[in-house]
DNA sequence: GAACTAGATAGCCAGATAGCTAAATAGTTG
DNA sequence: CAACTATTTAGCTATCTGGCTATCTAGTTC
């Protein structure tokens, strides 16, 4: 579990580029779809709303990173979440992000 | 802690905002470096191995997100890390990415 | 096998961003 | 105030990437 200290630039480049497939929208709103279960291509970008083509390319890329697994199956590939670690740091974000939001909410009252 | 479902877009912007500011390499280096305590820009800088221009952009970035706090005295900047959650997110993708190498190490053998 | 469908891939474009150098700002010291 | 130092900001460039359309592949159905 230790971390090399200081962080190694290749260390430092893996864990960024984690965070980096987590850091775009479509992508957390396809996982957060996914939570109930595995789903098609299609199905997931009628739901969000954008071309197949690119929802095949963010979870070709998610698949790639290991987030995510793939099951063809006639003409459909369904996908579904591997690591669910990844709802836990979302969780975490909101988290600080609320924290964040609270603070900053009332540091301004003590300013007015 | 209950999230909207489905995602809003809102908010997954707002969750993918912050994984961003975590998917860079050397802002993640410099939130190692500030796991110890505050540091200046320039001492940052040198420890990093690039300039000093490059290194306040990132801890602006860092400090507009919530994460850093700034605290100037004379001609230096002291920064240091606010939000300690983001030490919990690094492990636990580096526990992720560990879950995942093993996995696909093993999975590797069998194919072998 | 022809027509159809789901998904993947290729190629393009617009916007974002990490790095640099140079210049501006702010604080210190003679 | 002049010289110096630490940090910030501005401006530039190269790279990366998310979206699109068009095309290709694979599987199904008639």
């Amino acid at each position: 579990m230790a971390l090399p200290s200081p962080l190694t630039p290749e260390m430092a480049e893996a864990i960024a580029e984690r965070f980096r497939v987590l850091g775009e929208p479509t992508r957390l709103r396809l996982l957060d779809l996914l939570a109930g279960g595995e789903r098609t291509v299609g199905d997931l970008a009628s739901e969000i709303g954008c071309t197949t083509a690119n929802i095949s390319k963010h979870l070709a890329l998610m698949a790639d990173a290991g987030i995510v697994t793939r099951r063809r199956s006639g003409l459909h590939s369904y996908y579904a979440v591997s690591d669910t670690a990844v709802y836990e740091l979302c969780g975490q974000v909101c988290g600080s992000l609320r924290a964040i939001a609270d603070a900053r909410a009332a540091s301004l009252r003590e300013t007015a």
